[in-house]
DNA sequence: ATGAAAGCGCTAACAG
DNA sequence: CTGTTAGCGCTTTCAT
């Protein structure tokens, strides 16, 4: 094995002392741009790359970043695989780019265990306010959807789930619908909470009565389709409902296949989340896209913003969802796009 | 903030030198077991956990292992996503528990980016033979499902999809199928090229006409639906299919529906990868679930194993999967359990 | 503007 | 069996 090529190496090789190389590389110290230019260029040559653990043991930071994830295919913790899947990957793909690692940490951990983890932040996905790593005042934190405050709420990254629910509740308006009903779990994870107050608040807005469900988890098809048959057989029975998952939203329409309702003719269907099965369904559901792989990047990126940029003041990023309208809520003829 | 309690303090505590209490803590050198002993409940008491930064700067070690997992979201490289999560829930206990930290890194990175992680180890979820982490010679390597040889052979942690494809094939037999049909996703991976050759052997042994469809990625319901409907349109018809995904096998289902075969009567239905969309389906659809948490785990102590156990001659593994039957494969009326 | 020197907390030779 | 001594590779005062 070829011995690694070490910041004294680049000393040597450029002519300087170590020290400058560090601080040439850091951008630290006041170094003639000349000599960092060509100090750079020495470490390129070389294919220099710091030895993580020397600099960590040196900095006191690990450049290590946690991301917790909720109950691994039990419940519907994560509300759709793929999803996390995709989020996973963009912010360790954002990590690395940075310069950190991204460890996965198993949910449930020990106050102990957490605190024993040689990690700079930490990202929680979806909290209930239960998780342990929550409790660590030593790292930074930021969570994806809020985390029900306890003590001071970490930073979040979010969608806009009180604006999106109103831009489902309008579209659907728009095809005609005019007593929406929802299908929800539980409250306590916010964008529950936050899609049934949107949803209560245009009801109150549009004089209509308001028409909830749950599923309790794990919610499966299965699980959804008595609720969805509760729903539909109240009187006057709602002409559309808005799933809070893509797996009940998928209850709802074999539902209506068993009252043999027509989708969308009798009834719209939309979901909060959207996944292949959603696309694949028939008919198509229309579906809001949260855009998870910008979720996973910006938790990344606000998480080493805590690290690294101690003075600025930072705030939590809402990230758009998008509306993407498919069979289920379309009673207009589709229009097929080329191609 | 309270300082860390570092070896040095708990030596004092315990009247002992630093040297003994890293060989306590670490079942070095020859200690008596008292000092032992009482080193260890001194370590306790104070809370003591090493500092991992340090440890890996003196030893050269990292104690971090990486998981690369296949595209997120585009494609079917994973077989079904809630087996992932699972897989990567486990796998990543296992090395807490151990001592490691598991970080995961996005497919697709360059040979520089990858020369550059600080790891001891790395675990590729069902390579394709093009991963750049397979080809670091620095590290310890393990694959779940067998890497396409392309020099060493990595160590791997596998089902036998050999076997569970003939285990499949005998349930169909024995529900009466004399004409079994497969539909699988294109060759390369290697759980689908076992069962390919399991069931070619097995048609062949039986003296039955094999009857194979593919379906490209992204392998979706959609994708499988002209797939199976050509299947089925085969005369004479298949009254069996197998499908190397949860996916295809719901196509299946579909397909069925159009052609107005009823399933199992007329054709029974089985899949690879056990899911919830299986177990939700109408029917639900019988499948091989291949213990995802088991593989995540033994993943992870095979590579520790690999790591420091450097005597023993360590072999790859093969993990039991479990045929869950359900609905779609049986034709006797179904027994319920209670409860 | 640059470099010498002192650690970060731990482990590993090597002496006692 | 135990303790002293030297680093691991980097960052960072603090002189120059």
């Amino acid at each position: 094995v070829a011995k690694r090529v070490g910041i004294n190496d680049i000393a040597k090789a450029a002519g300087v002392s170590p020290t400058t190389v560090s601080h040439a590389l850091n951008g630290k110290g006041r170094i003639p741009a000349e000599t960092r230019a060509r100090v750079q260029a020495v470490a390129k040559r070389l294919g220099y790359t710091a030895h993580a653990q020397a600099r960590a043991l040196a900095t006191g930071r690990s450049f290590t970043l946690a991301i917790q994830i909720a109950g691994g295919g039990r419940g519907a913790m994560v509300p759709d695989f793929s999803y996390f899947i995709e989020l996973l990957n963009c912010a360790s793909e954002a990590a690395i780019e940075a310069g950190y690692g991204l460890v996965v940490v198993p949910p449930g951990l020990s106050k102990a265990t957490v605190r024993s983890l040689p990690i700079d932040g930490a990202i929680v996905v979806d909290p209930t306010g239960q998780e342990n790593l929550l409790t660590r005042r030593d790292v930074a934190l930021v969570t994806t959807s809020r985390a029900p405050t306890k003590g001071r709420q970490p930073l979040w990254v979010d969608n806009d789930q009180t604006h999106a629910t109103r831009q489902v509740l309008e579209h659907f308006a728009s095809e005609g619908c005019i007593r929406p009903a929802l299908l929800t779990t539980p409250p306590g994870q916010s964008y529950v909470d936050d899609v049934v107050a949107s949803y209560q608040a245009w009801c109150i807005e549009h004089g209509c009565e308001p028409l909830i469900e749950r599923v309790n988890p794990p919610a499966t098809e299965a699980a959804a389709l008595p609720a969805a048959l509760r729903l539909l057989g109240h009187n006057p029975r709602p002409d559309g409902i808005y799933a809070t998952l893509d797996r009940t939203a998928i209850g709802i329409v074999q539902a209506a296949g068993k009252l043999k309702l027509s989708v969308p003719e009798d009834l719209l269907v939309a979901a909060v989340t959207d996944s292949p099965l959603l696309a694949a369904s028939n008919p198509p559901v229309t579906a809001l896209d949260l855009n998870a792989p910008e979720i996973g990047r910006r938790a990344v990126q606000l998480l080493i913003a805590q690290l690294e940029h101690t003075d600025g003041s930072l705030e939590s990023i809402t990230v758009p969802s998008t509306l993407i309208v498919r069979a289920s809520s379309m009673r207009r003829p589709t229009r097929q796009l080329p191609g």
